[in-house]
RNA sequence: GGUCCUUUGGCCGAGUGGCUAGGCAAAGCUCUGCAAAAGCUUCUACAGCGGUUCGAAUCCGCUAGGGACCUCCA
């Protein structure tokens, strides 16, 4: 296999090598249900998107599991505390499975614009409870980890001792050991460095279940490791997520499922990079995220109108998923744009035929051709390099469009090589990067009744009656409709 | 304070030692009844300083700016 990832493990690039040849096992960090997905959130679930996408292309079976966090201590965004409700009427309260429902629905509402495949498992916290329960028991009992007043935490510093705390994200166990902070609960653990993977749950807190150390909830480290080790075995191949998981997130999921397991559980850790507005993190303690909705919708005060799921979609393929990516509404405006010829490109690819063509050519559009389709694999092996793929596609975007015209002549490319270029175009656009048509302007009325309007325009034009053939052409302008006359002399249409 | 990352043309964004990525914007031309679209052409940048090298955006050092993580966080 020539696939190349970049581990941030070893912080090197390495070989992609299956546990199991022939399958993989993946897992991404999913959403946290208790709000609404922003423009950040977006990133890891497109970039690990293209990555199932790829590998499945490269013919493996790939087990995609994505988790949804629906325990914790929740409270719905714009509402206060919800510490009294248990005092009002049983409708009155927040219920938490009812927040929980809304959020998950909203997030699989989002990954169905974003045309985003489902994962294979979508576990969710509250269905593992069990799992979890008994991989903190198995903690306990291999001494990594101890009780206080009905609260589990999980001891660092002995695990320190003998593994490698620190290694995943850079880490030096001795300074964590010295971080000087006021946490919740730092007075019950042993050492700073210490991370609960079970807290007692105070008397108004709504999420509660029964285990061995009282009435409780799950520490949020704690359902990975146990929904990754019950799905994809004690070692996996690919764990993925956000780079700000990195610690303490993933680095305690290591230690866990190393006590349980006595293995790593993680061949590839890769970490997606941050999206960013004004040079700084988009997350929800700067108070400076755009939620999808408000993208979709263009409803927000940076925005200067809606932007389409595809056009989001392009805009985080066309930076590295190690990169940071820049937002603003003039960066996406030049996405949509570039999304558009290029997608345009490819409808016009598909109505080219080979008929006519050549068995070879010896020109410089074929060479071209060949030269820029063949270097499409190595870059999605070297690390998903996405961006390269596109700017290659771009370089024979021209081309086809030249084609089309007769600016190139129908012999300057063989018909092996269109062939193959409507089948790579397919292949990278659709099958792997996952985009699709953005104005689904596929209706067969609309279709006539454009095509009516296209002949009473064609016939005004040629009785130069150009006030009639202005008047169809501007009022579609106005309705975001746009005509394009080919050289052809036919007129073709679409949205603007 | 500690650890790490980053600084590319008007904007976004690839790129890790030699061969002007790409996109958006802008200008000119071709085509067109006029447009739009499309095609062609132009716009040769790598924070600053020093070093290594035949050769550096790319490696090393220093300086300056920006950022992330160290706390919930994609």
């Amino acid at each position: 296999m020539a696939l190349k990832i970049y581990n941030s493990y070893s912080r090197t690039k390495e070989d992609f090598i299956p546990i199991t040849a022939g399958h993989v096992g993946m897992y991404v960090c999913g959403p946290t249900v208790s709000g609404e997905s922003h423009l950040g959130h977006a990133r890891p679930y497109i970039t690990f998107d293209v990555v199932y996408r790829y590998l499945t292309h490269l013919k493996l079976k790939v087990r995609y599991v994505r988790n949804i966090t629906d325990a914790g201590h929740f409270e719905e965004e714009g509402r206060e505390a919800e510490d009294k409700v248990s005092k009002k009427a049983q409708l009155e309260k927040l219920e938490p499975m009812e927040l929980v429902q809304k959020y998950t629905n909203l997030f699989h509402w989002a990954m169905l614009q974003f045309n985003c495949v489902e994962p294979s498992i979508e576990p969710t916290a509250t269905g593992h409870i069990v799992e979890q329960i008994g991989m903190i028991e198995e903690i306990i009992r291999a001494g990594y980890a101890y009780e206080v007043n009905g609260s589990v935490y999980f001891d660092v510093k002995k695990y320190a001792a003998s593994h490698d705390y620190g290694k995943l994200s850079g880490r030096i166990i001795d300074d964590l050991l010295e971080t000087t902070r006021e946490l919740d609960g730092q007075e019950e653990k042993r050492d700073r460095a210490d991370f609960a993977l079970w807290k007692a749950a105070p008397a108004e807190h709504i999420m509660r279940w029964k285990s061995p150390w009282g009435e409780g909830f799950p520490g949020w480290h704690i359902e990975c490791s146990a929904m990754a080790t019950k799905y994809l075995g004690k070692e996996f191949d690919i764990h993925g997520g956000g780079m700000d998981l990195q610690f303490p997130h993933h680095e305690s999921e290591i230690a866990q499922s190393t006590i349980c397991n006595h293995v790593s559980p993680v061949k590839y850790w890769m970490h997606n990079n941050m999206i960013t507005i004004n040079g700084r993190k988009m997350g929800k303690s700067y108070n400076n995220v755009i939620k999808l909705t408000e993208l979709f919708s263009g409803n927000h005060p940076l925005l200067s109108q809606a932007f389409h799921p595809m056009t989001i979609r392009f805009f985080i393929l066309q930076s590295h998923y190690r990169s940071t990516l820049d937002f603003s509404n003039d960066a996406l405006i030049a996405s949509e744009k570039a999304f558009k010829r290029l997608w345009e490109a490819y409808e016009v690819l598909k109505k080219l035929s080979p008929e006519g063509r050549p068995a070879s050519a010896d020109t410089e559009a074929e060479s071209k051709i060949r030269g820029w389709l063949g270097e499409l694999e190595s870059f999605m092996d070297d690390d998903f390099s996405t961006p390269k793929v596109l700017a290659n596609l771009f370089e024979i975007a021209p081309l086809i469009n030249s084609l089309k015209d007769g600016i190139l002549p129908a012999d300057a490319i063989s018909s092996e090589t269109l062939l193959n270029l409507k089948e790579q175009f397919r292949v990278y656009l659709e099958e792997i990067f996952g985009l699709c048509n953005p104005d689904g302007s596929n209706n067969e009325r609309l279709q006539s009744v454009m095509q009516l309007l296209i002949d009473i325009r064609k016939e005004a034009k040629a009785n130069k009656d150009f006030v009639t053939s202005d008047k169809i052409r501007n009022q579609l302008t106005a309705m975001g409709i746009m005509l394009k006359d080919e050289k052809d002399g036919t007129t073709s249409w679409g949205l603007a």
